[in-house]
DNA sequence: GGGCATGTTCATCTTCTGTTCATCTGGGTG
DNA sequence: CACCCAGATGAACAGAAGATGAACATGCCC
């Protein structure tokens, strides 16, 4: 689970940051709101946990922006006031829940874990992409109702797909997201994938949902 | 992807240069400020980077200037000092990144990905002109209704239409946006693919929505 | 240690795209 | 009205990108 603390407040955000480490939390911080709403845009967080008062960009400015840009990642904000007109605003900013400074961090904990669950019943843990169906829980993947018996990396590679249907998925990002730096991008391997995950999810002779965009990459046709 | 690299250490600069080169981008050097800035104001560049120290002008001085002068292009600033101010200065500036030397290649290319990804999502995914629609995510055109196949070439000069929509769009323009620089001006490749791309958009009967500029170039008729 | 499954590399084949070329067309100008 | 040039057009070609089948390597389980 990725989480990204924002807050200017150095030594809090670092004992938050050590705290949520030591769970066994993935954390990034980020000390105002120009940066934090960078790093919430580019990356893939499970939560936020975000101060109210920052410079250049304030909670709520921030949340809000996250929100119009389509980020609907959990938010949980902090705030040294108590004031309920503050909460309001917050909620109305977008966010999730709401904790108010001084806090003990057990407080804090209980919170995110609370969120991070309630994000997980949400989610169903089916993907679904036209007749293809991807179980994250299970890892079983169905098309109608023929099992697919799919490798570690197939199924990587497939999920990736299933999370941006009709995306054009380029190499570079196949790459980034199922195998480490040092990748030799000369080699054939991710051609290679594609080829075995068709084969496999097309037995039917009906055309891939695998398209190829030449040039560019591969798309996931819903 | 077009980027510019200004950097008065050629050696350094000509490391970077290969590097993005094999990337895939498309890259021009530049070795002290003003020929930066001036190559950055005449050419659609995707992303700027910047040395801070560097004679004539230095990279403070011609971020504000390309900014004073209207240019919105993202700049990834590099610097050999990694002091806070030094940072601030660059932000405030009008940087989008930083990256304090000496930094591994691959460090750089993340923040590269990075900064073109936000690029790509702060603009919505969907250009829009009359009843043409081109979506940037899926890499997907259509007129009305009609899906319309185009291949990687055909692509990136229409986009370049769309994004400059009624304006004349001359050949020397095209040549710089969508091919490298050992271009043939001689040749007709240009009329080509206006010629495919016409056949491709103009299905039905209906007048082209790309018109001929006699003696300056074409235009996207919105 | 043998055998199986998975990940990776390699060589070859196929298809498509980018480019070139030769020829045709029509508008503007003297 | 005739000429000329910019642009339009259709076809052909060559190289690149991708597809494919098989071999090779590695690690794990029994």
């Amino acid at each position: 689970m990725r989480i990204l603390v924002v807050d200017d407040d150095r030594r809090l955000s670092s004992i938050i940051k050590r705290g949520l480490l030591e769970e066994a939390y993935a954390v990034d911080a980020a000390h105002d709101g120009e940066d934090g709403q960078y790093l919430a845009e580019v990356n893939p967080y499970d939560l936020i946990i975000l101060d109210i008062m920052m410079p250049k960009r304030d909670g709520l400015q921030m949340c809000r922006g996250l929100r119009a840009n389509g980020v609907n990642t959990p938010i949980l904000m902090l705030t040294a006031r108590d004031a309920v007109e503050d909460r309001v605003k917050g909620l109305d900013a977008g966010a999730d829940d709401y904790l108010v400074k001084p806090f003990a961090f057990n407080e804090l904990l209980a919170r995110v874990r609370a969120l991070l669950r309630r994000e997980g019943m949400f989610k169903s843990p089916e993907i679904v992409v036209g007749d293809l169906v991807l179980n994250t829980l299970t890892r079983e993947v169905r098309r109608g109702d023929r099992a697919i018996e799919l490798t570690t990396k197939e199924y990587v590679i497939l999920e990736y797909f299933m999370r941006h249907p009709n995306v054009v998925v380029t190499r570079t990002m196949l790459e980034e997201h199922a195998w480490d730096y040092d990748f030799d991008s000369m080699s054939n391997l991710i051609d290679v994938y594609i080829r075995r995950l068709r084969s496999k999810i097309d037995a039917d002779g009906e055309n891939s949902l695998i398209q190829t965009v030449r040039g560019a990459g591969y798309r996931l046709k819903a």
